[in-house]
DNA sequence: TATTTTTGTAACAAAATTGTAAAAAAAACT
DNA sequence: AGTTTTTTTTACAATTTTGTTACAAAAATA
C-alpha cells in the first residue's frame, strides 16, 4: 500500500487451482505486493530459488512434485518464510510433518483477511531478525570511529569531533558504509547496490546528492571536504588519518 | 531479558517420533534454546527430575508411561511449565477434566510459529513468577530507572520526576521494554514482536498510536518529546542523558 | 585555450514517515 | 447481561526525507 515499485515485496503463490490463484494474486496486489505463481512443484522450486521471493504460500497438495518435498528444496538454500496452505481432512501425519519445516500454516477455506494478516505477520518478522540480527544482538561493538567522525549504529547517532549531528537514515547508512572502510574508494554503483539495495534503479546522481547533503552537515567547508572526499572518476572514501 | 549463551533456557522434549523431534530440536536451537530429548515416558520423568528443564513439551501418547502419567509425575515435585501435544480435540477435554497441571496444550497439526509463541507464552509466565516471588521477597526493588523516569517492575508503576502516572499494561510494557534499553533505537517490528508477541498480526501502525498515548501521559509537550523520542525513519528510543 | 567529462549545487517535485483524532472492536469489569 | 476501559484500526494532515533535474563549476583532455 505504502510500497514503491522498486521494493514491493515479492510472493510466491503455488497452487494448481487456478481459481484460488487468481483471487489470491488480485488480493495481493491490492495489497501493494508483487506475485509470482506456479502450478507445480518442480516449478515451484525453480521459481522460488531463481527469483528469491520475499514469502512463499505453498499448497500441500501439488502436481509433480508435492508440498513437503518442495518445502525442503527451497529450504535448503533459502531461509524464506514459508506459509502452508492445507485442506482440514487431509492426513494428520503429513501435515504435521510438513507443518514442522514451514513457518505457519492456515487450513482452507481460509479468510482472505486472515491470510493477509498472517503474510504481513511473517514478513514482518523477517524485518525484525534482519534488524536485530544485523546491528546489535550479535555482541558487535557498534560504533564505528574513523579520526574525528563517531557513528553509534545503535542510536543511529553521528558526531563529528564529538558534536552530536542530525542525519537522515539514508544519509547515516551511506556514512556507515563508507566509514566502515576507511580509505576505500567506493563507487556510486556499489553505493548504490549496498545502501539503496540491488533493485534499485533510480538515477546514480542520486548519490552525489547525498553525499552533497552529508557533507553539508559534517564538514565544515563543503568546498574542500576533509572527511567525505571525491576520489574522481572513481567515487567517494572516508579519509582515515 | 535477552539471553546469553550461559542461561539459555533448556526445553525437554517428549516424543517417541523421531523425525518429530529433530524439527522440533532444529527450531527450538534456531530460536536459542538448549534442548533435551525424551523417547518414552519413563525416561522422560528420569530427565525432568535429574535435569529441570525450564518447559516440558509433552506428547499424550507414549511407550512405557503415558503423557498423563508423566505430567502427574513431574508436577508431584517440580513446578515447571508443561505443554500437552494432542493429536485429537477430544483428548482436550481429558487433559483439562484430570486437573493434572498441564500449563498449556497445542494440538497437532501446529506451526513452528504457533508452538514457539506458546512455548515464549509460557516461560514468560515462569519469569513473572520468578521476578514477582524471588525479587520483591528479597527486597530487591525491582526497578527500572533512566533520567527523570523511574519504573517499578513490581508494582507497575512508572513515576516521572516523581510524579506518579497511571499507565495501561499495553502502555507499561512499551515503556519498560524501550526503557531496559535506553538510547538503543527499537524498530516498531522489534515492539510488535517483543511487547505485543511473536503471534500477533495486527497493524504495525499501533505501536505509534500506544507511543502517542505514553507521550500524552510523562511528556509536558507531546510535539517536543523529551523521554520517549522518535528516530525517524527507524524507531523509537528513550533518551538517557 | 577550447572542449569534454565529471562533480557540485540548488530548487523543485514526489514519496515516505509520523502525529493525531476519532471510530470501531475487544477486553475487563460489574 | 450491560457498562466501562483499553486497545486497535483507520483516515487524514503535517512534516520530513528523498529523488530528479538543470545548470554551474571544476578537472581532465585534446
Amino acid at each position: 500500500m505504502e510500497q514503491t515499485n522498486e521494493n514491493k515485496k515479492t510472493i510466491l503463490i503455488v497452487d494448481d487451482e487456478k481459481p484460488i490463484v487468481d483471487i489470491l494474486v488480485y488480493n495481493l496486489e491490492k495489497e501493494g505486493y508483487k506475485t509470482l505463481e506456479a502450478n507445480d512443484g518442480l516449478t515451484a522450486v525453480d521459481i522460488a530459488l531463481s527469483q528469491k521471493p520475499d514469502l512463499i504460500l505453498l499448497d500441500i497438495m501439488l502436481p509433480k512434485m508435492d508440498g513437503l518435498t518442495v518445502c525442503k528444496k527451497v529450504r535448503a538454500t533459502l531461509n524464506v518464510p514459508i506459509l502452508m496452505l492445507t485442506a482440514k481432512d487431509e492426513e494428520i501425519d503429513k501435515i504435521l510433518g510438513l507443518e514442522l519445516g514451514a513457518d505457519d500454516y492456515i487450513t482452507k477455506p481460509f479468510s482472505v483477511r486472515e491470510l493477509m494478516a498472517r503474510i504481513k505477520a511473517n514478513l514482518r518478522k523477517t524485518d525484525a531478525r534482519v534488524a536485530t540480527n544485523e546491528d546489535s544482538e550479535k555482541g558487535n561493538a557498534n560504533k564505528i570511529e574513523v579520526g574525528e567522525l563517531q557513528l553509534n549504529l545503535d542510536k543511529f547517532e553521528t558526531k563529528v569531533s564529538g558534536e552530536i549531528i542530525d542525519l537522515t537514515i539514508r544519509e547515516f547508512e551511506v556514512l556507515k558504509f563508507l566509514a566502515s572502510q576507511p580509505g576505500q574508494v567506493v563507487t556510486r554503483e556499489v553505493l548504490l547496490e549496498k545502501v539503496w539495495g540491488y533493485e534499485y534503479y533510480g538515477d546514480i546522481r542520486t548519490v552525489d546528492v547525498t553525499v552533497r547533503r552529508i557533507r553539508g552537515k559534517i564538514e565544515k567547508d563543503t568546498a574542500n571536504p576533509k572527511i567525505l572526499v571525491t576520489k574522481r572518476g572513481v567515487g567517494y572514501y572516508i579519509k582515515n588519518n
